[in-house]
RNA sequence: CGCGGGGUAGAGCAGUAGCAGCUCGCCUGGCUCAUAACCAGGAGGUCGUGGGUGCGAAUCCCACCCCCGCAACCA
């Protein structure tokens, strides 16, 4: 059996998680559900990065000591996991006290490896950004995006990662890994950046400073800035440095990010790893930005999209589709109201929903809730390992299994697949190549086909016609055997519909769903 | 000469030389199984601008205009 690691980066904790975040979260869920599908022991990580100056402000802004005020916001984001139907198996935080331990081993592994030293370090910095501001990016003396905010100048002594010393390697890496970045024009952009030759970056701040961080090893006076202890969550979710078992069953494994995150997953992350002897990621996903109208959603402009809106209104299915299908998974996208609405009434409430409704109750209608038809393939055992699973112990990954499987039936799914390039064929090639919106067009088109197919034979003629029985039973029955393969191609996608869609087509006597899968929403 | 992406119908996009396409929206017709849903037909585009090469250019070449991301660690 196959081993599937796939994380998101996390999210960090100074705000509600937004509908950004959503996205990456969604796609990954697709990714993860899909390989569990197939049969992959899947592990899939998310969690949220709490250490850092903002976090450390807030908290003291809030009254409150760092670690609650980081526990309030981190369970707002582990929320999502029920709110969107996700799938993940471990919420990791980065004040877990594995993740600090882990941290502190990295550093040591660096700082081993002649990577790590001190130096004077002189910036303006943005506390809202957490970042470095080059003079450049400053409008009379304030960030561009924080202008509310001061300017700090910080002169201190830090230690730095020696990261100029692996640009050859890393080049290299990215030469006989062309896919290690996708989309193509991102790991285009990374091997120009790289090219021009990389610059040591600040890994600490002073404690007194700014307390709030992982202890540097061997110096009280120093925590770890906060992106070198969050990276390195990647591997401590999965037992690094303990559980080498673990960790290397499943390590490496696929990251997803979005474009802002390029440099830090793809080049920075990496060099982190070659420095402390492990296995560069697998392969590094980059999504795009949501606008909405085609402006960059910020607070300051008022046009932030709260998932938990959508949810509540549409139910977490509909925000996914609308996710997962009108943005492209890898390029931005926009989301406003207006598509929302579109986007569910012209495909969710007319197209699936609509499809479902009018099949089973021409089968309720005309054979009585019966249909018999003849499966040409049934689905193959392999997608349901969950009693393997559970004969080898691993209880977490049956469990996670059988809530894919909900609603399949005993035997599984019998799906019964076309000649020729079946559905789950097109689907199955739209998502390893990371072409979740195609694989969902797919599916649609394969909607589009039967609402032709219903009006092309026109059943409710056959109905009134007693010799044309026959004729009505096959084509009932083929539509219901359609359903099945959609019910099963959307399941990584819709998860909840999915098993619904099955539920009822799967009866001993078929009827229309008890209501609307997903109702007209007046515009 | 910093790096990269993009400009095609009202909106979002596909299309790298051979009759300009897809989805949504809009208009008309059909149908009645279905959630006023579904099916068919239609209107709608000087393919950013100007030049060049070709029998033929959205597509190749040159110049220019405009938009966006990155420019050392912002979802």
């Amino acid at each position: 059996m196959k081993r599937f690691y796939i994380t998101t980066t996390l999210p960090y904790v100074n705000a509600d998680p937004h509908v950004g975040f959503a996205l990456e979260i969604v796609q990954a869920d697709v990714i993860a559900r899909w390989h569990a599908m197939r049969g992959d022991e899947v592990f899939f990580n998310t969690g949220t990065d709490e250490h850092g100056l903002k976090i450390y402000r807030g908290a003291l802004a809030a009254g409150l000591n760092p670690k609650s005020y980081a526990d309030a916001h981190a369970a707002k984001y582990d929320e999502l996991k029920s709110a969107l139907h996700l799938s993940y198996n471990n919420f990791i935080r980065t004040t877990d006290s594995h993740h600090v331990q882990a941290a502190e081993e990295f550093w040591r592994r660096c700082a081993e490896r002649g990577d790590i030293y001190k130096k004077n370090y002189q910036i303006k910095y943005c506390v809202g950004c957490e970042l470095e501001k080059m003079e450049s990016e400053l409008e009379d003396g304030r960030c561009l995006l924080h202008p509310h905010l001061e300017i700090e100048q910080v002169d201190e002594e830090n230690y730095f990662f020696r990261y100029s010393r692996y640009r050859d390697e890393l080049l290299e890496f990215y030469a006989k890994n062309p896919e290690f970045v996708v989309p193509k024009n991102r790991m285009h952009e990374m091997v120009k950046f790289t090219e021009r030759g990389l610059q040591d970056f600040s890994i600490s701040r002073l404690k007194s400073k700014m307390p709030w961080g992982v202890p540097v090893p061997g110096d009280d006076a120093q925590v770890m800035y906060v992106w070198f202890d969050a990276l390195v969550n990647y591997v401590s979710a999965i037992g690094w440095p303990d559980d080498f078992k673990k960790f290397n069953s499943f390590w490496p494994g696929v990251q997803t990010a979005g474009k802002d995150n390029l440099r830090q997953q793809a080049s920075m992350w990496q060099a982190m790893l070659l420095s402390a002897g492990l296995p560069l990621s697998k392969q590094i996903l980059i999504h795009g930005f949501i606008t909405s109208a085609g402006q960059k959603i910020s607070k300051s402009l008022g046009n932030t999209i709260s998932p938990f809106d959508y949810i509540e209104e549409f139910g977490a299915d509909a925000l996914r589709y609308y996710l997962l299908r009108e943005i492209p998974t890898l390029d931005d996208g926009d989301f406003t109201h207006e598509k929302f609405l579109a986007r569910y009434n012209a495909d969710l409430a007319n197209g699936l929903g609509n499809q479902v409704q009018r099949v089973t109750a021409m089968v309720e209608k005309y054979l009585d809730g019966k249909v018999t038809y003849k499966f040409s393939h049934a689905c193959p055992p392999y997608a349901f390992p969950r009693k393997q699973f559970a004969r080898e112990g691993k209880y977490e990954q049956e469990k996670y299994c059988r809530s894919l499987t909900a609603g399949f039936g005993r035997r599984g799914l019998k799906v019964k697949y076309g000649g020729g390039g079946t559905l789950q064929a097109r689907v199955n090639a739209a998502v390893q190549s990371y072409q979740l919106d195609q694989a969902l067009a797919a599916i649609w088109a394969k909607i589009a086909e039967c609402d032709k197919r219903v009006d092309d034979e026109k059943p409710w003629v056959l109905a009134k016609d007693a010799g044309e029985k026959e004729h009505l039973r096959k084509l009932l029955g083929g539509l219901v055997a359609d359903l099945q393969e959609i019910g099963h191609a959307l399941t990584p996608f819709l998860p909840q519909t999915a098993e619904s869609i099955l539920k009822v087509v799967n009866a001993p006597k078929i009827i229309p769903p008890e209501a609307p899968l997903f109702p007209r929403k007046a515009i």
